[in-house]
DNA sequence: TAAGGTACATATACACCGTAAGTTTGTCAA
DNA sequence: TTGACAAACTTACGGTGTATATGTACCTTA
């Protein structure tokens, strides 16, 4: 009679729908009640398919990862890292939640280890020692996660955006009390064509430049 | 009758609990109730003095962010820098839960405000141009930021800490899945002497040596 | 001294949260 | 047909932030 074809839960399908309730309501929004409803399903039903709702996280963390282009073996290592900054940005900027995620999230998935393999893997074939490997390693990713939560936390997306809050701010700012932060609003920040998202590149190639003249001058 | 002296609640007040709550408990553990209770006072007394929740997050931030040391006038740009990242990275280890807070907070409080001002009146006077300050300022704060993240995500405090967590990690990994990351953790993690913090200025110099090198060749 | 206003603590209530425990249902093998 | 098992559902508990309404203690002014 039911010609409804069942299709049956999986922790797949609800990690899946996890990361399409963060990414349409934020974070806050996903709730286990609201993640079964979503799947046609009560909020108890997903407890067959995961342990509890830090593992959802774990895995819409590790969902996240995974969608950062890693290099290949062969690659040259100064563009691979370039590349692999600017899909991981990208990973983030699509599922902005993701970012505070990380700080409280303990257990990397296999995608994280994966991504990380595949850096160091990058870094070591490209002929940095271990220790250097890790130096490199760490100063990239830090200013990585760095730069998008810096950007996350702006309360503006375009720079045409950025230049009306930054009026508004500054009208209400005492002036004379954060005088550089006013120069720096009006004189930059307010100036056509601005976009914070282009301070990326130029940090990210300073270090890439610094690692590589370290490099060669060892 | 009563000779208990009444302490009057105060928006102070009720953030410097806050501040303690989260200290002792995590960001998790405070909630009105029981800061409320912490402060001798039912949950809702605490809506006399700050409007909701948020605005007590937005404030605790605030707090911690004045705990930096900032740069004075005068000072020499590089050294300042260096000195506001170690003290930036002393005040968030010190508060590990307001790292989170950075990217959901868009208010920023009056201390915020004195410490951003602070740090590029210090590149100003050092010479950057307004756009040179915006770069270096991005770059520095979003390294400060992405390495303290990076740092508290690490399921370990010290280096022997670490060595034993690495071990047992390691045990359980599929050895020739993640050959780069055995090897890393092996031979360098597993290290006695090792020590994650201590990646943080090898970093942090690289960029402000780097910085500087910009600054003196243009 | 009395009256009125203001500031702030409290009490109650609502809609939500994660999840422990127990019960029912759907599906497949014997 | 029966039995077993997995997976869904139901109910309940103790927590959350906060809207609303109700005291209550103090200060100001007459």
């Amino acid at each position: 009679m039911a010609t409804s074809v069942r299709v049956p839960l999986s922790r797949e399908r609800v990690l899946t729908a996890a990361v399409g309730l963060a990414d349409a309501g934020g974070i806050e929004s996903l709730s286990m009640r609201r993640l079964g409803q979503e799947l046609g399903v009560e909020a108890m039903s997903l407890y067959n398919h995961v342990a509890n709702k830090d593992e959802i996280l774990d895995g819409i963390v590790d969902i996240v990862v995974g969608e950062i282009e890693i290099p290949s073996p062969g690659d040259d290592w100064k563009p691979a890292m370039r590349q692999r900054a600017i899909s991981a940005r990208a990973a983030f900027t699509r599922h902005p939640w993701a970012t505070g995620l990380m700080e409280s999230r303990i257990n990397p998935g296999p995608a994280s280890m994966r991504y990380y393999d595949s850096v160091l893997r990058s870094l070591r074939e490209g002929g940095f020692s271990i220790e250097m490997a890790a130096h490199a390693f760490s100063v990239i990713d830090s200013y990585i996660y760095g730069f998008i939560l810096q950007e996350l936390s702006l309360p503006f997306d375009t720079g045409e955006e950025a230049a009306e809050v930054a009026e508004t701010i500054v009208a209400q700012m005492p002036v004379d009390e954060y005088p550089y932060l006013v120069e720096m609003a009006v004189e930059h920040a307010m100036q056509p064509g601005y976009d914070y998202g282009n301070e990326f590149e130029f940090g990210l190639d300073l270090i890439l430049d610094a690692l590589e003249r370290m490099q060669t001058d060892a």
